[in-house]
DNA sequence: AATGAATGAGTCTTCATTCAT
DNA sequence: CATGAATGAAGACTCATTCAT
């Protein structure tokens, strides 16, 4: 089949504006977003700078871009349409497994949309509302269901959820500070996730023991 | 006792240098670095632009500061000292309760502590040599004890420890991203920290069930 | 012949620079270095301030363009292959008439290079090694080829040498000192060299002696 | 005698004063007037920043006072005073001696009086009109006494004059271009002295004739 | 009279953005 | 569309000077 000029210019379009898009998500994530210059960017992208103003409003434009592109990958639709008895620890796993992932691969936006939260309260609020409150909406009607029928046991579950989407952002962070000799980069992905899954699952105690209830 | 003119002016310059440390703090906190301007600081201090000079070296100076500052609130000296059989619940429970504290408490500087280990790689291996490093050990030590006492079942510990402590930041970033209106601002504390303690010590299935060997 | 879109620009950017380097040179002269702002500058050459740092990295880069591009007027290179007789007081004439019209017109250049000469320790040594030595070195041979002939006295060379540069710096800074009105701007420069000349050659004692005439 | 208690006082301030003049001078030699801060004096004086401003009401003051206790020194009255036939080689001897001595001494002071000229042209005339012109008259009855005896030849005395000190600045100059190793500051000061004497009164050509022998 | 912390006007320099080519 | 020189607003930092002690 022909590719129409029409075509072939929209695709050459797309192409840089991609280009420019990695180019500023490498360099963001390596020095951050106040310490990146428009010519750092142009300079990685191979383009010049007049040509980023041609595809982005301006830098900060840019910088939402590379957030909103990341935020779309963090959605949990989809959680609650799989198998639904595919085994309580599989789905876990397969959960944690995914998120972990892509923290860990994307934990230089991470650091991106934390400073950026921090100076700009409106997308704050955005960002609260549009991805997390529903995401955490999704993850507790997962567990809802589960506890429902006594595979988990009874749960704080807004609590849990938030205790085990911090727990995978939280290790991001700490593959991060520990940097490419630490544990964390060092033992299989595999690994690290099965035994995050088994303490969620399970916790660190033997068979139980003493409850929490005398701490009060 | 009479206080000599000395000491009455060393009193004025340590509140000083505090009067300047604070404003920064709560400045950078709420806007970020790079968005704080040296009038800004000055402004919220009640001092003069030049003053702030007098104190620090730089704007970056100032930064360094507060984050050494807050670095030297997460050392774990002290924990291998606690009351040795203070129950492994209330133990656990204590430790969850001031190290959640303390990330809540200072959310602000985390997330500078976290921009500028992005931009200064220098900065991000001293903080992990000489800060979590040591504090993994720490911590990894707890464990050991408790591991060995049958306290725990076996635990890949390291992992264990990279979790518990990452679910901590990342409970407090949470907490910052829902703001002030969200579920982790309005449970009280200690329930909080129990759930958290709980699921750490139980983890959500019933009385264990599958193991995770499964998955694999 | 056609010229390039590529050497149109290379023009504009060469000429552009030269501006900046011709206003710079002005304001410092009038001023002095530091008494002189990029907007001074920015003013005189018709740019703006941001137009400067494309062409100069910094202030102070600006002032070593200069002082460099007066270095490169002051050798002495090509003394030596100068019709080897074409008269001792013709030769001389030459030489003082040259070097002294360089001074006088350069006279603020030689400021600044004297105020930083005083501030920079380094640049004096530099100066010093490359520019002043060598050149002593070239006129000190200039004398030995004379006096060997005979057509001078026996002299202390080195200091001759010096003694007569040092003159004709001599001569340019009180003609600065003296301003618009003085005896130095007044007289024709022909004179001026022509009296130097013979002071140089005949002293001030003496029957008198063969007039300076001649060298016209 | 007694010193009263108001002669002590005065004594004390004349010792405060003459302390910052001079540090101020040593500094400013050092480092040029600009490049001295105000900090800097009051260390090498061994007094606080204040103090400085009981004794000089501002740092461009204490430049004045600097440049004005050099200008003092300047003066050639007492030229014609001397001894009316102490021979005329030794009388220039002794005039360029003394000159030279003050130059090569206050090479830094000049130097600071020539930045100042350049940006302050209200000090050029004024140190133009109220000491090089005096002086320089001074000179020219100088030589117009010896010219008129026919001791000296037929001169153009205003050049020969200015040429004269010009030459005395020049050296002084190329002296401190040469800093600590070169020639100007490894022979002894009377034998520079001798020779240029020598150049002045014999020039470059010339059969010789009398040494200078005779001026010691 | 001595002190030195506080002040803020004054500068250099950076860099996002524009626009003529 | 691509280019990159020109622009100037904005901000970190310096330092002469003041003045309360």
């Amino acid at each position: 089949m022909r590719v129409t000029r029409q075509e072939r210019k929209e695709s050459i379009t797309t192409q840089r504006e991609q280009q420019i898009f990695d180019a500023a998500l490498k360099v963001f994530s390596k020095k951050g977003f106040d310490q990146t210059t428009i010519p750092d960017i142009a300079q990685e992208a191979g383009v010049s700078i007049g040509t980023i103003y041609n595809y982005y409003q301006s830098k900060h434009d840019l910088l939402l871009s590379i957030i909103k592109g990341y935020i779309s990958t963090e959605s949990f639709i989809g959680l609650l349409e799989q198998p639904p008895e595919s085994g309580d620890t599989a789905s876990l796993f397969s959960l944690i497994n995914e998120r972990l992932s892509i923290s860990l691969d994307n934990i230089g936006v991470i650091q991106l949309l934390m400073t950026e939260i921090q100076r700009d309260p409106k997308l704050r609020r955005q960002y609260n509302e549009q991805v997390v409150v529903p995401n955490f909406k999704l993850l507790e009607k997962y567990f809802e269901l589960r506890t429902a029928k006594n595979t988990f046991r009874p749960l704080n579950i807004p609590i849990v959820v938030r205790a085990l989407l911090g727990m995978i952002i939280g290790l991001s962070i700490i593959s991060k500070i520990e940097g490419g000799t630490g544990l964390l980069r060092r033992i299989p992905h595999q690994e690290l996730v099965a035994e995050v899954t088994k303490l969620i699952l399970k916790g660190i105690q033997g068979k139980s023991g003493g409850t929490i209830k005398e701490v009060n």
